[in-house]
DNA sequence: ATAATATATCAATGTACATTGAATCAATGG
DNA sequence: CCATTGATTCAATGTACATTGATATATTAT
């Protein structure tokens, strides 16, 4: 005889959420890389160009810029060009979005 | 002539918090990754036992179990043996910390 | 005792993605 | 114009880690 959980059968499991939440849940693990966390982290402090970030955080330029990419697609940072220096800083906004998308996952 | 960012020797860039951030950034990522997430959102119905979470998830049972050890031993899940089945429960508390850490690493 | 189910552990594989290096483009200064 | 610096892009490498398969242990049923 097959062995179930008390309530196993009595539940209706529920998979519908599940490639919903997951694309979700993916965009939202990707933005939370820790260097691109301690970008966020240095630009609270205002804007800053890409070399002062490079040295901030003691990694490649190119790296960076990288990292730098993903965050403006994911419109977290704004890039402002001046001259040869591209000044990123914080999208509050929509940093405040990715927290309550956050909330929304984990909260019970 | 070195050209430099206006204000980036102004500046006294901030490495102290680099490594210390680091960590806890790390740490947060890790937590974050879709199947586990998953998990947490499953537990919001109430424990389930490995098997169940299996069937969710559709993935296999021992990769249930890896992803199950690493919430635990994070202490976002709490194991509860009753006979042959291990019911799985959510830590309230743990995953509340959890969600302050990440404002703390996010916010402005 | 044997079989079947539930769970966990171990070793190996696959893969996504961060990291690195080289090359390229843009802007400024001599 | 040429040299220098900032920034981005591309191709290649390295590595962490999710995934898979096989195995081991425990519990329950026959």
């Amino acid at each position: 005889m097959v062995q179930r959980s008390p309530d196993c059968e009595a539940r209706n499991i529920d998979t519908d959420w599940n490639s919903a939440c997951e694309e979700q849940a993916k965009f939202v693990s990707v933005l939370l890389e820790p260097q691109r966390i301690k970008i966020l982290r240095l630009l609270r402090g205002g804007e800053r160009c890409v070399c002062e970030i490079e040295r901030s955080l003691g990694i490649p330029q190119n790296l960076v810029s990288h990292h730098l990419r993903i965050l403006r697609e994911a419109g977290l940072v704004a890039a402002r060009k001046e001259g040869q220096f591209v000044h990123y800083s914080r999208v509050e906004e929509r940093i405040h979005e990715l927290m309550l998308a956050l909330e929304e996952l984990l909260s019970n």
